[in-house]
DNA sequence: GGTGCTTCTGTGAGCGTTCACAGTAGAGAA
DNA sequence: TTCTCTACTGTGAACGCTCACAGAAGCACC
């Protein structure tokens, strides 16, 4: 008696007008509940919950957005090659975490990933004809024309990590960059270690040039002669990882520590490390960064700062919603934390 | 003059009927032309294509999508445990493909995964609500009570991978798990391997059932003892890889090859050998199934069975959307093909 | 007993499409 | 000519909901 109706075929759903006869009330009052139910009565809204329950009835999400210009939808937009987001678990975990914290408002994802142009261009039509509310970007280098644009048209947008550019015309949620870099070179420092080389994440990115930022910081603090050398680019691919530690190797030898951008290029590193018959943490300490699932894939797990995955979702679905509501933009920076593993 | 407005701030978009009057036709022949433009004349078409580049108008699929009662829209159902979801990228390279096919048709794709109970129920209702015209679903445990009752509510479904039970009521794309098996197999007898042990995916599921298969004919079919101890059961997972690779060592230290069935447990499975010493493919040669972006992840490089997964997933949405417009539940296998690497 | 609140309820209009239907025009056949 | 058929076009009427508005009922205050 409590639960819907199975019906087995395909046959026609109830309508909020077969909800308001069955309750004894009219239309209006039934959207009233459904919509947060102020200004009804107790008894209406007992009364039109138990019509729900009887009728098995589930509003036409049409039919609403018709009406209120909403979609009540959102749209999570990768502009990134594909070839990152098959090897970078990271964009697994946010794309977990954004559908989880949009769930609790029955919020839809919807997933559009921009690798071709045609992609690019049939997105970006798309997502500006409002069939969407707002757009969840996530792309390194942010500098991206899809979502340039998207920006122009007014659309509510909030990116991970800081986008290139504009200061405050683009919300964004990031962890704290530059802190983090600081703890990991700090804990590399206190294990002993002086030769520390690193490898960056791309620097045409914010949260590259922080991330440098903090290492270069930490070391002049403690006085450690500072050493071009002992920095190479990378750009968060388990390749770009191993190369990078490959180069460091042939130009300092007696290298004692490495601190690389993202646990991907760490997993490279490893590679290249131990190919060279370095033990780690023993010859070479490595700390990695972000706390992705693949810091714990390889051997030895790595040392790592943490960047809080699940608060940067949930952040970026309410400062998102906030903005879809009117707010204006704004940016959330988040603090990491130290996770210490065997690898340094 | 051809490209639409750049409005800066949120305006009305243009309606059907701002095209029909730019056009100087009726709201009818715009639809018309809109979907598919039978009976409508040359001109009548020319001057609609004409106002709606001019007005840059784009259809608003909810108004749509309420007179038609479909969505066009469709879900993309993940029912594994996260971990497995962060782990493992064949998962990415599904999601890429689906979204990628879906988007030729113009269709969005909603990303749904359903983890904790609560999201289970939650998107189950979603479903059956009628919000999405279909679903494509991934899930290696495919008994799955939410898929159950998908089928059940008559909603058009396609797995990736053959299901469990129900032999022809649910549509599904696999590749041809046995054979897959057998060439990875017949390799490594090829190579002069005689002791091959096996970790084979879950045995409640139809694909793991079927890649163990091939590995049991083909020897014996080339009259090698059977020797059950060569084979342990795994999980897909990397450190279900990892410690069947490390039982198997020690059950049969002799062993000189290995078929695993899945690419990332053949990454945790090269973890134990090496960590025991055994070279590959020297002392050990390993093959794995998939073709997975983690095949290329760890070195050696995997020798693999490639699933062809772009065909894989373009094929789940056609077989989808054939459901959608009314068609049959149907099977799709698709052929598999050995790639040879380093490993074996 | 009016006047002004606040709380609650019903009603009509309309969101932007598609669809069924009713037409119109022109061509060819009777 | 007239009739029929085909190709095309326009016109209400929905689709299921929300929103603005009008009103009713209850209460307090003068």
């Amino acid at each position: 008696m409590t639960m819907s109706h199975q019906t087995g075929g395909r046959r026609k759903p109830p309508t909020i007008h077969d909800v308001a006869r069955e309750a004894g009330v009219s239309r209006g009052t039934v959207s009233r509940v459904l919509n947060g139910g102020h200004y009804v009565s107790p008894a209406a809204q007992e009364a039109v919950n138990a019509a729900i329950r009887k009728t098995g009835y589930v509003v036409n999400r049409h039919a609403r957005s018709l009406i209120t210009g909403r979609s009540d939808s959102v749209g999570f937009l990768l502009t990134e090659p594909q070839e990152k987001f098959f090897e970078d678990p990271n964009f697994n975990v946010l794309l977990r975490g954004c559908t989880q914290a949009l769930a609790a408002h029955d919020i839809p994802l919807l997933l559009m990933i921009a690798g071709t142009e045609d992609e690019r261009r049939r997105i970006s039509r798309y997502i500006t004809a409002g069939h969407v509310d707002g757009v969840l970007l996530v792309s390194s280098h942010s500098g991206d024309p899809v979502a340039e644009q998207l920006r122009e048209a007014g659309v509510p947008l909030v990116a991970c990590g800081k986008p290139i550019g504009q200061g405050s015309k683009v919300s964004y949620v990031a962890a704290d960059d530059r802190d983090g870099a600081r703890d990991m070179v700090s804990h590399l420092l206190s294990l002993g270690r002086r030769r520390i080389g690193m490898i960056t994440g791309p620097l045409d990115t914010p949260g590259g040039v922080e991330r440098l930022a903090g290492y270069r910081e930490v070391l002049a603090d403690a006085g450690v002669e500072a050493d071009e050398r002992l920095i190479v680019p990378g750009d968060y691919s388990r390749a770009g990882g191993e190369a990078g530690a490959a180069e460091l190797l042939s130009r300092i030898p007696d290298l004692d520590a490495l601190f690389v951008a993202s646990d991907l290029m760490a997993q490279g590193a490893l590679t290249a490390l131990q190919r060279a018959g370095r033990r780690v943490p023993e010859d070479v300490a490595v700390g990695g960064f972000d706390d992705s699932p693949a810091a714990t894939a390889g051997s030895p797990a790595l040392t790592t700062i943490r960047q809080p995955w699940d608060r940067i979702s949930s952040e970026m679905v309410r400062v998102l919603l906030a903005q879809i509501g009117g707010e204006d933009p704004s940016a959330v920076i988040l603090p990491t934390e130290l996770v210490k593993r065997e690898s340094a």
